[in-house]
DNA sequence: GTCTATAATACGATAGAC
DNA sequence: GTCTATCGTATTATAGAC
């Protein structure tokens, strides 16, 4: 593979990635990603064999910023609450985006849910990065047993939020349930 | 409009009504709207002008549905409190199509939010007439300015469980989130 | 009014020239 | 390896027979 093949590649999965996301994986169509990647039209067969493959290369590219950027949290924050609060903090400064195109990882998770089976799985690996990252926090905070339990929660508490403020087109409710997210997680620090 | 004509046209109503909640509305088509209604072919289009109308109509259905759901509740049961906790109740009876299907107004909502404009305003009244539903009984409880965002909390709450719920396939963790929003309303009521 | 046959289009995917 | 031309299919939608 060239370096020539390997830039046009990346740039394919980039323009997917943002595609997929601001308009949802079945309503992109090939002509949509061809267009925006700058790539001649029955091309992209050369570098994927189907629009699903496609698809699983966007998640892999996600996984790795997701899990570089979790990383980069996990070494350069220093206590378990500061790391929940960062997490709490990408919402709010996500804020534009979300209310435009949904959570990346909500939207995309029900888009499969209803029925493909395979899909499904594959962008459940979406939540499940995020899930372990914030169970390890919660555990590392005292709450060992309790920890898968209370990421889910938090997962959940800022799906809602976030479904609930895109519908709205409200920004200031996103705002005041992050910052009640993080009263929350004061509280569980205060009494682990 | 005759009888029969009046019963074709509900029946086709019905049935995409149940294919666009378990499939998802892009991803049904006229074919299984016109096989499952069992109507012939291209027969749909005397009664629909296109495939949207057919959403306003399952949507208008659903909204009637709802309404008369929630004025038998504010009828028959005779506290606010306990008119809540019926909303939460629903949830957790519909434990099975909720893990299979997600929420039915959620979803619809996640479909269009992307770019649709007038689609999402009509998903949107879905949310509305729970959300001020919702609303008026934590008025009665005695939050009159907090009324309307405890409403949202609650559906951002309820959205929010069964996303995760739906993810994970975990009936547990929807029936130990209904519980703590229990706990939460209970709380509401002692405090008001 | 009801239904069949079919048009028109957009889509994902392929074949084959260069 | 790169690209153009095109296929087959599924979709929404219509025209017109009865």
């Amino acid at each position: 593979m060239s370096a020539k093949s390997e830039l046009t590649r990346q740039r394919i999965v980039d323009a997917a990635n943002q595609l997929f996301y601001r308009k949802g994986f079945h309503r992109t169509s090939f002509s949509d990603v061809v267009a925006e990647a700058d790539v001649p039209r029955g091309n992209i067969y050369y570098y994927f064999r189907s629009k699903e493959e496609i698809l699983k290369a966007v998640i892999r590219h996600r996984l790795e910023t997701i899990g570089t950027m979790l990383a980069e949290w996990s070494k350069n924050i220093d206590r378990p609450q500061r790391r929940l609060e960062r997490f709490v903090r990408i919402m709010y400064d996500s804020t534009p985006a979300l209310l435009r195109s949904g959570c990346p990882m909500g939207s995309l998770a029900m888009e499969f849910a209803k029925d493909d089976a395979e899909m499904k799985g594959e962008s459940k690996k979406l939540f499940d990065i995020f899930q372990q990252w914030l169970a390890q926090q919660f555990a590392e905070m005292g709450y060992r047993e309790e920890a898968q339990e209370l990421s889910l929660q938090l997962l959940a508490r800022g799906q809602g939020l976030i479904v609930v403020s895109q519908v709205y087109q409200d920004p200031g409710f996103l705002e005041r349930g992050t910052q009640e997210l993080d009263r929350w997680i004061d509280e569980l620090a205060r009494y682990a």
